[in-house]
DNA sequence: AGATGGTAGATGGTCAACCATCGACCATTT
DNA sequence: AAATGGTCGATGGTTGACCATCTACCATCT
């Protein structure tokens, strides 16, 4: 056999994990709205669940500040307010990568640079359908590797919970269509800082990058 | 009837809650260590609680950084190094203090501000009996209790998910008997700021006063 | 000796049935 | 009219049985 490339790969994740994931995405990109009911019956039966893992997710979810669950009853999305974003959910994104990118950065390997490499074209693509989520995606998930790279299980951990939150907000309110094309071009610059391995010029790139989320 | 206050007061938190709060101080008082595997069977036949709301506790505590969950492998209790808590979790909680109490400031009614003294007097007595438990728990209360007032969601919520990393901190950490006394001191100036309600001034205080526990 | 395949035990994941709480609403009492 | 008590529906919380995954270990084949 030449090539198991054709085959699809069987996704190891739990169902709950799978719940946890497609609901996130829905809040993320706003298919629920802040306000709206999430009852654990219905989104059970919509989505061929049992409540067990359904809720399970939801827990899960709370904890990433998605969701709001009063007991016996109901659960609904949260809201996420503009200032509590660029007041604390910005500054703690910086905290957090500003520490990782530190640790990330001299363990970086040609093949990690790569990874981000084909992120920033994918950025790129989703950039020029106007796939907003797909920019958001890649867009976090280039940071995401350099969380993974610094292996600091805390920080990593915390920027998880603080992540869902960024994207939704992305969604809702920092990207216009006709600034989609920049985002790619922001993540150009941090690579390349990242290639020279010099720490002050990444910390100071990777700042204005991160802070450049508070002028779109 | 004069007075109802020698009746207890009956708890309206779910079992499940209740897991999560024996198991969370378990882990922050090391009675649990980091590499600890916790196995949902023996939690669950040992707290006489049935496997599900045990889980849903775990999935909690995880997400508060303080277990890590492999799937169908096991439980461990994480590990929090003390770069971690100094470049991580100090710089987030100052960012998250910072703002809310600079929201609750102007909040604070004479109740408030009284429930504040009254953590501080308890701070004391459980200094006094060297309890540090005693004291970490209303160390934090007493600022739990200003964020709580600033009302701003998402930043309560941060900080109930870092809460418990801190504490676990303190507890293991932070506190040498000698220096419990000196915990309650520093609440004072805290709270006579809060009471002249100068923002420049409780920033200022708040700021040595987080920073602090890193001289500890 | 190394590679491959199978088994069993340990542990977690899921399910459906049943239990518990909360508040809106209605009825009764004062 | 206001206070008190009861009911019911909506929703979440818990249970115990069963299912699924993982890995260490052993057996067999090359």
């Amino acid at each position: 056999m030449e090539s198991a490339s054709s085959l699809p790969r069987i996704s190891a994740d739990s169902r709950r994990a799978l719940v946890v994931q497609a609901l996130r995405r829905a809040i993320e990109t706003g298919e629920f709205q802040p306000g709206d009911r999430l009852v654990e019956r219905d989104l059970s039966a919509q989505m061929n669940i049992s409540r067990g893992p359904l809720r399970e997710a939801m827990i899960q979810l709370e904890q990433e500040g998605l969701i709001t669950t009063y007991p016996y009853r109901g659960t609904v999305v949260a809201e996420i307010s503009a200032e509590e974003v660029e007041k604390v959910l910005v500054p703690i994104r910086l905290t957090l990568e500003r520490f990782a990118v530190g640790h990330a950065l001299q363990r970086l390997t040609d093949a990690d640079l790569a990874e981000l490499q084909g992120q920033i074209g994918a950025m790129r693509q989703a950039a020029a359908a106007g796939d907003v989520t797909g920019v958001v995606e890649t867009d976090m998930r280039f940071h995401e590797i350099l969380l993974e790279r610094a292996e600091q299980p805390q920080c990593l951990q915390i920027w998880r919970t603080i992540a869902p939150r960024v994207r939704a907000y992305f969604h809702r309110d920092a990207y216009r269509h006709g600034e989609l094309a920049n985002v790619a071009h922001g993540h150009d610059a941090l690579l390349e800082a990242l290639r020279r391995r010099d720490p002050a010029e990444v910390d100071a790139i990777l700042q204005a990058h991160i802070n450049e989320t508070l002028d779109l």
